[in-house]
RNA sequence: GCGCCCGUAGCUCAGCGGAUCAGAGUAUUGGCCUCCGAAGCCAAGGGUCGUGGGUUCGAAUCCCGCCGGGCGCGCCA
């Protein structure tokens, strides 16, 4: 098997830089793709980097450095065009068309495969999203967490991790009792706004469904452990049938509950007093959260006793680590933002190796819903806000996970509503598909053996329009790697949308099915590798690829 | 007031130290179906990349100030 293209080049550079600058051959080399289809298949800026420290020309740097290369691994040229010096002191290189020939025959070899990287080293990673109280449906900011947490979750699956998906329930605590009180006055006939409904309550109509279904049961209103229980049971489930209409699932659902009946949360406590980071202020125990970064300090026990939500955050966190998971991904909102540094001054003062910046975050800004040209409040409080639910039934699933990760996370989100009601067909998410299902119709057509297309004369591929698609396919696998490094899945619906226009584009210029059989095979064999490639981006993203539409 | 994030075409957003980096979609305008799906293609117009400085051979991209917006600043979770 040939071994990657844009490793051979990194590693002729390298060999380059040992001859012409040895005090600097261990920079890093990176090579990058050109968006400009002239500038070649990829680039690399050290002589620019390197000329400040060595005090050259940078054109002339490229230049001994080309030659260099050249010199060093002559068996490059059976890959690349002899290298050229370009702008400022770019070295840039040209892939021989049997080389992009060869990613064609590669992507059809390995099929689902292609663009996941098989490593020898992979750690155990989880990831955390969603994370929603059993206290109401699921709402826009979850959808968004949901869509973003399973693609990186996959991500880092493409990338040969072991990857766990978790859920936490915070099932205990105040918005647990609020809920309670809720539903109990909502049982009792008090309605929102009628003398006895409690102060601080849900408004929303699930509320009422709950109450109703409660005492349809058969249950007392009294009991309120009983009312408790009922409740969050019944947003659990609600909550589960979303994210299974969402196509998102969870291997670890974990219980903050848990986190009391298990001692962990005493244990913690305990564990910070040894640490001799605590003291005892107003009644209250305090943790100096400013020794890690934080700008106050924070009350780890309130003077009534009870813990502060901090508390099981902590042991929560812990227990990840205890689990084993060296690389953990919270995925929430920027409202959360605040508690990053607590969680990881906190685990930080339990003393047990826990690294500073455990876990990572992917803090993703809230969604604003419009609808009518007016916001939408997204709040559980309010009690009108638009759900999860709503917009997989309004735009389907595919459209909406695809739209809520086409985002990179921190930039502000605006859902249309109206948009997507009216004009479903403008949705990218459309325009990829029917690419993927463009091709499906063509091999409809074609009725040949799938299995000739491995030994497809690749060759007559000569078109600028070939040429360059198989450069995009090529760089998927890169692709998927940096949208994985950099926790970034938008990056892969650019990449799919970039790819799908490329195809729409060559279908429009060049006929498929032509009568020349030895073309027809190869320009099938290379739709081959764009709907395989358009199928795997879409997987990585939870949408799916279609055969017809 | 302090902290974090954001400010790129009418609108929704990519690009976030390098060579056409001023982009995509959408909207507007004009073309393309006797031929593999027109949910498509081709083309045109549209922005001093919030603003003022600084660093650099080079800044949308890095640093500082200012303006505008979001979020957070609880012995709430």
């Amino acid at each position: 098997m040939a071994s990657d293209p844009k490793a051979r080049i990194e590693q002729a550079l390298r060999h380059a830089l040992q001859r012409e600058a040895p005090e600097h051959a261990d920079v890093a080399i990176v090579l990058e793709r050109p968006k400009q289809a002239s500038h070649g298949d990829f680039s690399s800026n050290l002589a620019l980097q390197l000329s400040k420290p060595l005090r050259k020309n940078p054109r002339e740097l490229a230049g001994s450095l080309a030659e260099a290369l050249v010199a060093a691994s002559p068996a490059i040229l059976e890959l690349v065009e002899p290298p050229e010096v370009a702008g400022p002191g770019f070295i840039n290189f040209r892939l021989k068309a049997g080389a992009k020939h060869d990613i064609v025959r590669r992507v059809l070899r390995e099929g689902a495969a292609f663009g996941r990287a098989a490593k020898p080293h992979a750690e155990r990673v989880q990831v955390e999203f969603v994370s929603a109280n059993p206290t109401g449906p699921l709402h826009v900011g979850h959808g968004r967490q949901g869509a973003l947490g399973d693609a990186i979750a996959s991500l880092l699956e493409a990338q040969g991790h072991e990857v766990v998906r978790e859920f936490y329930y915070n099932d205990a605590g105040a918005q647990i009792d609020k809920l309670t009180l809720s539903v109990q006055a909502r049982a009792r006939g008090v309605r929102p706004g009628d003398a006895g409904w409690p102060e601080e309550a849900y408004n929303g109509e699930y509320i009422e469904d709950i109450a109703r279904d409660y005492l349809a049961a058969g249950h007392d209103p009294a009991d309120r452990e009983a009312v408790r229980k009922f409740a969050v049971a019944y947003l659990r489930e609600e909550q589960d049938r979303d994210l299974q209409a969402f196509g998102v699932k969870f291997d670890v659902y974990y219980l903050e509950s848990s986190l009391y009946a298990e001692g962990r949360v005493e244990r913690v406590v305990k564990a910070l007093i040894a640490s001799g980071k605590t003291y005892e202020k107003d009644g209250a125990l305090w943790l100096r959260t400013t020794d890690y970064g934080d700008d106050k300090d924070r009350v780890v026990r309130k003077s009534d006793g009870t813990y502060t939500y901090f508390v099981p955050d902590v042991a929560y966190h812990l227990t990840k680590w205890e689990r084993g998971f060296r690389k953990v991904i919270n995925v929430q909102g920027t409202d959360h933002h605040s508690t990053v540094t607590r969680v990881r001054a906190g685990l930080q003062a339990l003393n047990v190796g826990i690294p500073e910046g455990y876990p990572d975050y992917v803090l993703h800004s809230l969604v604003k819903v419009m609808r009518g040209g007016q916001e939408v409040k997204i709040s559980k409080r309010a009690g009108s806000y638009v759900t999860v639910r709503d917009l997989i039934d309004w735009v389907g699933r595919d459209a909406v996970r695809f739209f809520l990760v086409s985002r990179k996370a921190d930039s502000d989100f605006v859902f249309d509503v109206d948009l997507a009601l009216q004009k479903t067909d403008e949705n990218p998410v459309y325009y990829v598909q029917y690419a993927h299902a463009r091709v499906c119709s063509v091999f409809a057509q074609w009725k040949g053996d799938p299995a000739s297309l491995a030994d497809a004369e690749l060759d007559r591929l000569t078109g600028e329009r070939e040429m360059a698609l198989a450069r995009r396919i090529g760089e998927y696998p890169d692709v998927v790697a940096e949208a994985a490094a950099e926790l970034a899945p938008h990056a892969i619906a650019f990449y799919l949308r970039d790819l799908a226009a490329q195809f729409h584009s060559y279908y429009n210029a060049e006929r498929i099915l032509v009568e020349d059989e030895a073309l027809r095979t190869a320009r099938l064999a290379l739709c081959a590798a764009v709907r395989q490639t358009l199928a795997n981006g879409l997987s990585l993203l939870g949408v799916s690829a279609p055969e017809k539409m």
